[in-house]
DNA sequence: CAACGAAGTTTAATAATGCAACCAATTGGA
DNA sequence: TCCAATTGGTTGCATTATTAAACTTCGTTG
C-alpha cells in the first residue's frame, strides 16, 4: 500500500499536504497555536492514541513545523512549539474555520468565534486579492506557470 | 484503523477536516476547481486507485461537496462538479498554496504560480482583516465562545 | 456487432491506526 | 530519603485503510 508521497509533487498544494495533510498534524498545529505544548495536553486535548501523537509530533518536528525546547515551567521535560513554518500554517486554519462557519449544516455546535484581540470584534472573512487591490474570487484566479528563475535547474517532473 | 471520526467536535476546524481531510479528497476538490470533471480525468491526474477514488468521490458527494451532473459533451457519463459548498473551499486551496511558496524548502519544483484573470500579475497573499482594516496576525487574535443565539435576532453575517 | 474504452467492483497483500498494556525517568509528597 | 503518581513514551496485537491488479459492466466506435 505504500501510502503515495506528495512530496515531490509541482502542485504547490499537494506539496503542503504531503507535510501536514494527514489526519492529526492540523489539529495538533491548531492545538500548538492555541498555546499547548506539552505531550499530555495535546493526548488529552485531541484524545488520539499515544503512539500516534508520538509519530506525528516526530514528523513535526522532522518537517520544521515543531521544535522541541527544553522547558519553560523548570522541569526536565520538553515541549513542542511551532517554528515560524509552522505559525505560517495559521491563515490555513483560519479558511478551515471559515468554511465550516459559511457552510456547516449544524452551526450552532461550533463552539468558538475568532476575534481580533484589541477589540474583541469577529474578524473578516479571509480576501484574495489581486495586486491592484480587486477582491478576486475562484473564477478570477488562473494558474500560471512559474516563470523559471535561475539557470537551468530542472529537477524532476 | 477506525480513523476516529471528528464530526462531533465543537471546533470548527476538526469539522472542516471532518469532511475533507483526508489524503486525497482536497486534491479531488483542488482537480474538481481546475475544471476536472469526469472520473478518468481525476484518476489519471492524481494517479490514485480507481476504487479509492470512487470511494471519496461517492464521499465527496454524499457530503455535498460535489454533485454529479448527466453529462456536458453528450455522453451518457455522468460528471463530477462542484456545488456552492464545494467552491467555498477555494480559500483553503489558496492557503495551502501560499503555505508552499513561502515555505518549501525546494520552491523550484512548484510549477504554477497563481494569478489574477485580469491582468495576469500573481495574486496577492490572503489576508485576515479585522473589522475597522487591521491587518491580523494569529498574535492578534483569540477564540471567544459562540454567543447563544437568540430566537429573534438575524443570524449573524 | 465486435472491439475498445470508461467507470467501477473485487480481491488479496500491505501499511496505517487504535487500543491497551507495559516501562523508564521525573516529580511530588510524607 | 523513599515511595507513589505523573509524564512521556514504547511494544504487541487487532482492526481498518490503501493499494495495485485482475475482473465486470456498461457505453461508444469502427
Amino acid at each position: 500500500m505504500k501510502r503515495t508521497s506528495l512530496a515531490g509533487d509541482s502542485c504547490p498544494v499537494a506539496r503542503a499536504l504531503d507535510v501536514f495533510g494527514d489526519w492529526w498534524s492540523l489539529l495538533i498545529i491548531r492545538d500548538a497555536s492555541l498555546g499547548r505544548r506539552r505531550f499530555g495536553e495535546f493526548q488529552a486535548s485531541l484524545g488520539l492514541a499515544k503512539n500516534i501523537l508520538t509519530t506525528r509530533l516526530r514528523a513535526l518536528v522532522e518537517r520544521g513545523i515543531l521544535k522541541t525546547v527544553p522547558a519553560s515551567d523548570g522541569s526536565a521535560y520538553q515541549e513542542y512549539v511551532l517554528t515560524p513554518k509552522g505559525h505560517g500554517i495559521f491563515p490555513i486554519l483560519v479558511a478551515l474555520r471559515q468554511w465550516t462557519e459559511e457552510f456547516d449544516e449544524h452551526p450552532d455546535e461550533i463552539a468558538t468565534i475568532m476575534v481580533d484581540r484589541d477589540k474583541g470584534k469577529p474578524v473578516k472573512k479571509l480576501a484574495l486579492l489581486s495586486q491592484d487591490g480587486r477582491v478576486l474570487g475562484a473564477a478570477d484566479t488562473t494558474l500560471k506557470l512559474r516563470p523559471a528563475r535561475k539557470a537551468s535547474r530542472r529537477a524532476s517532473a
